[in-house]
RNA sequence: GGUCUCAUCGUCUAACGGUUAGGACACCAGGUUUUCAUCCUGGCAAUCCGGGUUCAAUUCCCGGUGAGAUCACCA
């Protein structure tokens, strides 16, 4: 369709620094999709220059946690590709000649200052109200580096315009660039260089990026220009902020791994959903997308300018949603896992027949348990739970177990389908003179001692007749 | 403090300058011959403030205010 334009190729590039939560999944999400609308390729490239922070696990952790959202990766740490290696503490070698260009162009120099000279300029300028900027204080004849201090780039200050995907025009003076630092002391180099050279290297087309960013992309430009690379598309995203604060969503204020969410009974498809219409949609009054449909629709250009808060109690509706939208057979072996203990002995079949029951009323996987438990345990009678309900509580005693009696005898001598309960316990409202609130209410509780079931007809029959009547006179003894 | 960004119901959002400012979540009420968390119906609820431009401003411009980001040998 835009066969015009180079072939799209966006990448995500997280540093290993612990688990993935929803701000940083939302941004790999958006730059798969662009990616797979246009045919594009997707890449994953993990930025571990910063060995100190680094945390073990955690590139397993990230590509798990990708891979439960249903995002893959074409070219990447564990598949490889055409620019290998996608490991960035594998990629040294080439972030050196790339600076030693600089030097050689003028455009790089060594930072002769100790980390202690260094903090006594920042005090100064914090002390005089102003922002600090390294190169005012830049040495006129930088030592040759000979990669012991830092490297610093020798930046070109200037007011810059540019178009962001996402945020329009932005602008910024020249004070806004500085000589930062491109390859640390100890021989790693820091992101604002690497990412730039390797984007360029990858043939990177749009970079994606959460706005903490857009501070530092007039330095980005900068070095663009020195090296001679072509600025890609940029686009901001905006933070996705806490519910319950105005701060952005972040591992020190709560933020949940996303693998959590999986083990909590979310799916994947309910928590897609949610991250791509946090902040984007797309311009109807659609609430639910499938992958395809957000494949085909997204756009930067509809995504909000403005930051996002998490509201999980959308994501819980959204969730209940796809659930319900669940063939069986699929929602059986999803649920899988979320079976109460004393369901484990029963057989397939028999789940499956509850399984049937509850969909429509499950918002969680993890509902399962507390709505199927009776279905495989015998409850125990609790009568405060008839005493707590409000029309039950009205009669006595003796006339609730009367209607227990008279239920009893009637589904002795009933077909036990569906229908046919339902019209026994119809004829058993006629028979008692009791509204349906009362007797079925009693009836459910008889059976269940739970605070929630599906239907009552529906109910009885996964139970069985035996398993009814038996509980029933159970509870008739307990009274 | 400098620089930058943002601003519609409580929350997520819609509205190429002209709408009774729409939808969804949440909440409340009613209904679906039981509970209820599904489903249906209804209700509550918003353009941050002040100036301009215009016949007309949520929308464009300016100024406030508020919120956030950044000013690291972190990414």
């Amino acid at each position: 369709m835009k066969d015009s334009q180079k072939p799209i190729r966006t990448r995500f590039a997280p540093s290993p620094t612990g688990f993935m939560h929803v701000g940083g999944v939302r941004t790999a999400l958006f730059a798969w999709l662009i990616a797979h609308q246009n045919n594009g390729t997707f890449i994953l490239r993990i930025e571990d220059t910063d060995k100190i922070r680094e945390v073990v696990g955690s590139i397993a952790q990230i590509e798990d946690s990708l891979h439960w959202l249903g995002i893959s990766w074409d070219e990447g740490v564990t598949v490889g590709g055409p620019h290998a290696p996608y490991l960035q503490s594998e990629r040294l070698a080439i972030y050196k000649d790339w600076a030693q260009k600089l030097v050689d162009a003028g455009r790089a120099y060594a930072d002769p200052y100790s980390r202690d000279e260094l903090e006594a300029f920042r005090n100064q300028a914090k002390a005089a109200k102003r922002p600090f900027l390294y190169r005012d204080h830049c040495p006129e004849y930088p030592p040759v580096w000979n990669g012991s201090q830092p490297l610093r780039f020798k930046s070109d200050p200037k007011n810059y315009v540019w178009h962001d995907a996402v945020m329009g025009e932005l602008s910024t003076g020249p004070e806004a660039i500085d000589d930062f630092i491109l390859v640390k002391s100890d021989g790693f180099p820091t992101y604002n260089f690497c990412h730039i050279v390797d984007d360029s290297i990858m043939g990177i087309t749009h970079v994606l990026r959460s706005q903490e960013f857009i501070s530092s992309t007039p330095k980005f430009l900068n070095l663009y220009e020195a090296l001679g690379v072509k600025q890609p598309i940029l686009a901001t995203l905006p933070y996705v902020m806490a519910i319950d604060g105005k701060k952005k969503l972040g591992k020190r204020d709560g933020a949940k791994d996303i693998l959590e969410y999986g083990r909590e009974g979310y799916l994947p498809e309910a928590m897609m959903n949610f991250l791509a219409t946090l902040g984007w949609n797309d311009g109807t009054e659609q609430e639910m997308f499938s992958e395809a449909e957000l494949i085909e629709k997204f756009s930067l250009s509809r995504v909000q300018k403005s930051p996002a808060r998490f509201d999980e109690q959308r994501l819980l509706w959204l969730n209940g949603q796809w659930i319900r939208r669940l063939a069986l057979d699929d929602l059986m072996m999803r649920a899988a896992d979320f079976w109460p203990e004393t369901a484990k002995q029963a057989s397939e079949g028999a789940k499956k027949q509850v399984l049937a029951l509850v969909q429509d009323r499950l918002k969680t996987l993890a509902d399962l348990n507390i709505l199927t438990s009776y279905f495989f345990d015998e409850p125990s009678p609790d009568w405060t739970m008839v005493d707590d309900n409000k029309q039950l509580s009205k009669l006595e005693r003796e006339a609730q177990v009367s209607l227990l009696r008279t239920t009893l005898k009637e589904l002795s001598s009933s077909q036990f389908d569906s229908e046919s309960i339902q019209a026994t316990l119809n004829r058993l409202l006629e028979i008692t003179g009791q509204k349906p609130g009362v007797l079925f209410s009693l009836i459910r509780l008889s059976v269940s001692w739970a605070p929630f079931s599906p239907a009552l007809n529906d109910t009885l029959a996964a139970l069985g007749q035996h398993t009814t009547l038996e509980r029933i006179q159970r509870a008739i003894d307990a009274a």
